[in-house]
RNA sequence: GGCGGGUUGCCCGAGCGGCCAAUGGGAGGGGACUGUAAAUCCCCCGGCUCUGCCUUCGAAGGUUCAAAUCCUUCACCCGCCA
């Protein structure tokens, strides 16, 4: 088996393929393959990340990659994995959304290869000009609604119901594959693994139509060790877009990321070698206290993410926050640009100074007032690290470091400034 | 179409006229211990102008001094019989 496939397997990354001989043998030589995102959310989020990673690790050993956003499929819903009627949004937000998600996919791939540049295509373009009349002659009648009923998309939600509008996704898709291996001469679709429906659809369509050969390959779900979903917080998924997840927020999540998982998060989503990775490994076991592992993945990947400049920026910000206790050692230079990554509550220095419960619930380290309370009775909130417990206290002139910063923390690591100016 | 069962807080799931913001579990949060980890132990977990008040138990009405609990209608789900 090819060197690439043995990689991806040590990884982790693979779940399931076509006729695993036939596959490798086509990879010996450079092929095109693709991977679709459907536009379900202004941004992707890193869960999704692994099937991209997936496809940049095709195009780095040699392969044409594409990347398909679902402008189309985007509008219909995909049944896979789900146990609910998607509810439909309107074409305007899922233009907007797909608009995002391209410009972030192409932050993963190098368009500017020489040989292999990276694409970015939208299934609306040869979905829209079809008439209802055309697809149902000509691409419809190649499917038996015997076989869709049994795809375990379909038939999990015959119990509770599926609309024909989620029922008919698989055969969109697989219309996609089939144009892009009439386009493209695209021989490989990778997805995650609840997409195997999906992509079967599209290899037998490509049998019937062209009477050509097409691979499939799947990627597992990543899962956690302690069973609880991946890419997921309290506050909600980790996304790429830095609006909607800070730079700073998405460093912490990976170097918070459980031991257990750590190794298996490198393998995933670093392009360390494997004998790079195996070094980190040894160190990890070594001292599991240093947290080499965790570092080493925040920073790949947040510099992946959000640029070198940035992941540097939120490295520095995180060791000056965490690093010692003492807040006021800090220089103003360190401390601004530290705080600078977190949320802010911004006050004049006339105003009146809010109850200390207002500010932490203000600044968003808590979800209401109660919960600020509540926080401040149980010990768990601090001001420039120091436990504040009675809910009386209030933040005065002088508390502020260099006459104009405040840290207000929340338990450990939930953090947020408060600045005069 | 007929008969019966169900719809409870983020999720699962008790409650079946007042003692119910509602038992229990999970998730989540805080503390201790640590390494901004895990495990463990303790605590918390609707909101607010917080010894009280307001909004929640599928929806809308009604009975009652008082309803998540009773009645009526509606919606959805699940069984059994046609």
């Amino acid at each position: 088996m090819s060197a690439f496939l043995d990689d991806l397997r040590w990884r982790g990354l693979i779940a399931q393929t076509t006729d695993e001989k036939a596959l490798s043998t086509a990879l010996d030589k450079p092929i095109t393959c693709y991977i679709g995102f459907d536009p379900t959310a202004p941004s992707i989020h890193v869960g999704n990340l692994v099937v991209l990673l997936v496809l940049r690790r095709f195009q780095m050993a040699g392969h044409h990659p594409i990347a398909l956003v679902g402008g189309a499929t985007g509008l219909v819903g995909d049944p896979s994995g789900r146990n609910e009627e998607r509810t439909l949004n309107s074409n305007d937000i899922v233009k907007q959304w797909v608009d995002r998600i391209a410009v972030q996919v192409s932050s993963v791939l190098d368009f500017h290869a020489a040989a292999n540049p990276a694409r970015v295509v939208n299934n609306l373009d040869w979905t829209q000009p079809l008439s209802a009349i055309e697809f149902l002659r000509d691409v419809g009648k190649h499917f038996s609604v015997n076989q869709m009923l049994s795809k375990d998309s379909v038939a999990n939600r015959l119990e509770a119901g599926i609309s024909y509008t989620e029922f008919s996704y698989q055969v969109l898709q697989a219309f996609d594959y089939l144009e892009l291996y009439k386009r493209n001469n695209c021989t490989l679709q990778l997805g995650g693994s609840d997409q195997w429906g999906n992509i079967v659809a599209g290899l037998d369509l490509i049998r019937r139509v062209e009477g050509g050969s097409a691979h499939a390959l799947t990627i597992p779900l990543l899962t956690k060790s302690d069973g609880t979903k991946f890419g997921k917080t309290a506050g909600g998924s980790i996304w790429l877009d830095p609006e909607m997840t800070s730079p700073y927020a998405f460093f912490q999540y990976w170097l918070n990321a459980d031991d257990n998982d750590v190794i298996n998060f490198l393998k995933v989503f670093s392009f360390k070698s494997r004998a790079e990775i195996e070094e980190i490994v040894k160190e990890h076991k070594e001292n599991p206290g240093a947290r080499n592992a965790h570092r080493a993945l925040a920073r790949e990947l947040t510099s992946m993410i959000h640029g070198s400049d940035t992941a540097v920026r939120v490295e520095d910000a995180a060791r000056a926050l965490f690093g010692q206790g003492d807040l006021s050692a800090l220089d103003e230079k360190t401390l601004a640009s530290a705080l600078s990554e977190l949320p802010t509550v911004v006050l004049s220095p006339d105003q009146e100074i809010p109850t200390w419960v207002d500010l932490l619930a203000s600044a968003g380290v808590v979800d209401s007032k109660s919960a600020a309370r509540r926080i401040v009775k149980e010990g768990g909130a601090y001001l420039n690290n120091e436990k504040i417990a009675g809910e009386d206290f209030r933040l005065e002139k002088s508390h502020f470091l260099c006459g104009k910063y405040a840290v207000l923390r929340k338990g450990k690591r939930d953090l947020a400034a408060v600045v005069l100016q």
